[in-house]
DNA sequence: CCGGTTTTGTTGAGCGTTCAACTAACGCCG
DNA sequence: CGGCGTTAGTTGAACGCTCAACAAAACCGG
């Protein structure tokens, strides 16, 4: 603690705010377009598109927040707002009774279905018409490090 | 607008999520250090490190809020919170009747100080250490393209 | 100089997230 | 089986952000 401490080298420094600006920009232009098409936030629409992707179209909230990367509390709030919305319903797990399913109702699927095409030309226009298909590899490497290494470390 | 979607190719819905996982979560990561050792969000912490480079470690509100990616009500809440914790202090502008001048206070400068080597210690152990230093180019490089692809089309 | 338009910054309501505290059920060791 | 630590999920308060509406000053064309 008392070692002096190594500061970010110009390249860095450049790299990190690159990165900070692109990842601050994208994100917020999706979630802007997703709001404004579909009336839910990007997080909402990623929940919706796991429960679509699931098995009966049901998950466990701790399955649903691994898969989302989302704490057990805001997954709980989520959840909330959609059941109100009637896009998801709750049913109790048969094989433990603490647990909760959330299921994706067939409003929830259309409400996706029709969100869907145009959140996908989004993340064309917005992230990879901009790259060339040997950055998209590099992206993907890049990315896949970093996750395995932070939930190496520090996860929820 | 009645074309069939486009969909996304494997490879690129790969590099795509495993994008949101990455990125959230480092995000996530470093938001929670900072919190916990400062006692303040990455986005105000943005805040202090750009007026600490700003002449006199002042800046005005619109500049500060383009060098923090931030809309101007975002920043005008920010600087309400940062000026009632004593970190900041607002100027009239003199030659602008509308402008006010954030400067950043001693307290202010202190606490930053006093955060810095802990967070960049967090990005070199989340981000920089993760990663091949050609890893690192073509990650500004990307980065670097996505911000100037997005700030041509949809900024605020 | 006058009128409309643009720019600057703030405000309040509503929403989503975090954090800590809590209940209830599970599972295991003895 | 009985008790205890663990896990599942929810809740409410505090916080930060978005959006739309707004006031005030600056700018600009005629």
């Amino acid at each position: 603690m008392g070692v002096m401490t190594r500061w970010l080298e110009p390249d860095e420094q450049r790299t990190w705010r690159a990165f900070l600006a692109a990842s601050r920009a994208l994100m917020e232009t999706l979630d802007r377009e997703l709001q404004r098409d579909a009336g839910m936030p990007h997080a909402y629409y990623e929940i919706l598109v796991r429960l679509s992707e699931a098995p009966d179209r049901r998950l466990r909230m701790t399955d649903l927040a691994d898969a989302t990367g989302s704490s057990r509390s805001r997954l709980s709030h989520a959840a909330a707002r959609l059941e109100a919305a009637g896009w998801i319903r709750r049913e109790d797990c048969p094989t433990d009774r603490r647990g909760q399913l959330a299921v994706l109702t067939d409003d929830g699927f259309a409400t996706l279905a029709a969100a869907a095409p145009g959140h996908v030309e989004g993340v064309r226009r917005h992230l990879f018409d901009a790259l060339s298909p040997a950055q998209v590899d590099q992206l993907r490497r890049i990315s896949e490090t970093l996750a395995a290494h932070l939930t190496g470390s520090g996860p929820n």
